[in-house]
DNA sequence: GAGCCGCCTTGATCTCGGTCAAAGATCGCC
DNA sequence: GGCGATCTTTGACCGAGATCAAGGCGGCTC
């Protein structure tokens, strides 16, 4: 196993869940026995359905969490209601902005999901006695800011066209990410709305785009949620 | 002294800088002596003048850095040479991303810039010995996603009135922080197109909002980079 | 299965910001 | 201090995407 395909396997592995052995194994280079069990008793696993919020803007963090399963929607609003949501999280990533007060983001369970929340403390205090458990959630910051940076290029400079485009790749790389060739079939995890705010679209606009995608034959849309790109490179081509 | 004011104070230390004492002694608590000469003997201060290209994107890192004076930009191009501004860097903020090979982003001299540099190997070694360091870099690391997201909403959802605005509260935060009441004098430390390119609009949209900004009596400019902000409040208020 | 509700699509029109063009500032250089 | 190069401002016009307005399509309840 060469190196960036151990890194790989490595960033799939979440930071912390109790209820699956599995993956827990893959933190035992990080944390020893006993942390583990302490772990184990502090986390807890819940499910959310689609919509629910998981932690509102400028209210107090309460706890971190693994997102287990679904995908979730970080977002801002401006004071009259306009909305820009700012990343998702996928399985297995880290929830949860380490040692700030509150809340910088509102999360929301776009799909419905499953997360392993942790209380604040505990993990901050296992945080504090292990470098490496901080050297990990580095490693998923930075990458989160990888993202963001890649994003404001999205934002600031392409078309409507390259923007919905530029989702339906970030969507399929990540929702079908094991698929070999160039054909990716997924469920799409957000509504129109979703995409249009995280585009800073109107969801007509959105529709529209779809649409010519569709006209196109670079996508097959079925029903609303049901998406198949039979040519991954022809969709990259339009991301500007 | 409170607790976030002493926050704000450790903010604004360095990581790392050979050539000056007094900021040297903020990282006792960090690094010990021997750490400290280390770095010295590693560390070069160097002078770029603005325009300078301090790393392009898709290059191999070679170094880390410590902005002692100036504005950095880190941008990010798209194929056909649209360009988006992802980041703006100001003293004393670190520059380089930790335990990647290659630049994620382009950075340059925005102004005239004083930069600290150490070698990717020097400071790696330093940050795997030193977890203090690498919760120093954690802090920064967050700080910037923070800024990040809170610039999607700008690049996502607000009129090009809003940006201008938002660009303008954004360096009179940055470059004059210790100024009292609401009255903000500086230089801006970008060109129009930079500007431009940090808002997702072209020049002339950014001079027209500018040109509109200074009818309505928010802000003084005099000569082409002299800004003076009469009151924080009013230019807040038009930030969205 | 009729009717309703929420979400999505499509069309018509409008507007904000982009594009193109030209004139005005600013700065460095000799 | 004049002159050219570069950057900025302003104006006229255009077009991509927003807004306004109907309809369509499931999925739900009863």
């Amino acid at each position: 196993m060469d190196a960036s395909r151990k890194d790989i396997h490595n960033s799939d592995i979440p930071v912390l869940c109790q209820s699956c052995e599995a993956r827990h194994k893959g933190m035992c280079g990080v944390l020893d026995s006993v942390q583990l069990t302490a772990l184990a008793r502090s986390t807890r696993m819940i499910r959310y359905e689609a919509g629910a919020e998981l932690a509102a803007e400028s209210m107090p963090v309460e706890s971190y969490a693994n997102v287990m399963h679904g995908v979730v929607k970080l977002s801002k609003v401006l004071e009259d209601g306009r909305q820009q949501i700012v990343g998702l999280q996928f399985a297995p990533d880290f929830l949860g902005r380490l040692f700030s007060k509150e809340n910088a983001v509102t999360a929301e369970a776009a799909s419905d999901v499953d997360l392993c929340r942790v209380p604040k403390p505990a993990l901050e205090r296992l945080v504090a006695e292990n470098p490496a458990l901080e050297h990990r959630l580095m490693e998923q910051t930075l990458r989160e800011l990888d993202d963001a940076r890649e994003w404001m290029v999205t934002l600031g400079r392409k078309t409507a066209a390259e923007k919905v485009a530029s989702f339906l790749y970030l969507i399929a790389t990540q929702l079908d990410p094991a698929a070999t060739g160039g054909r990716r079939v997924f469920d799409l995890p957000l509504t129109r709305t979703d995409i249009a705010d995280f585009l800073g679209l109107t969801i007509e606009t959105v529709s529209r785009q779809l649409s010519k995608l569709r006209a196109d034959r670079v996508v097959i849309i079925i029903g609303i949620r049901h998406v198949e790109i039979p040519d991954l490179a022809a969709l990259k081509r339009r991301c500007g």
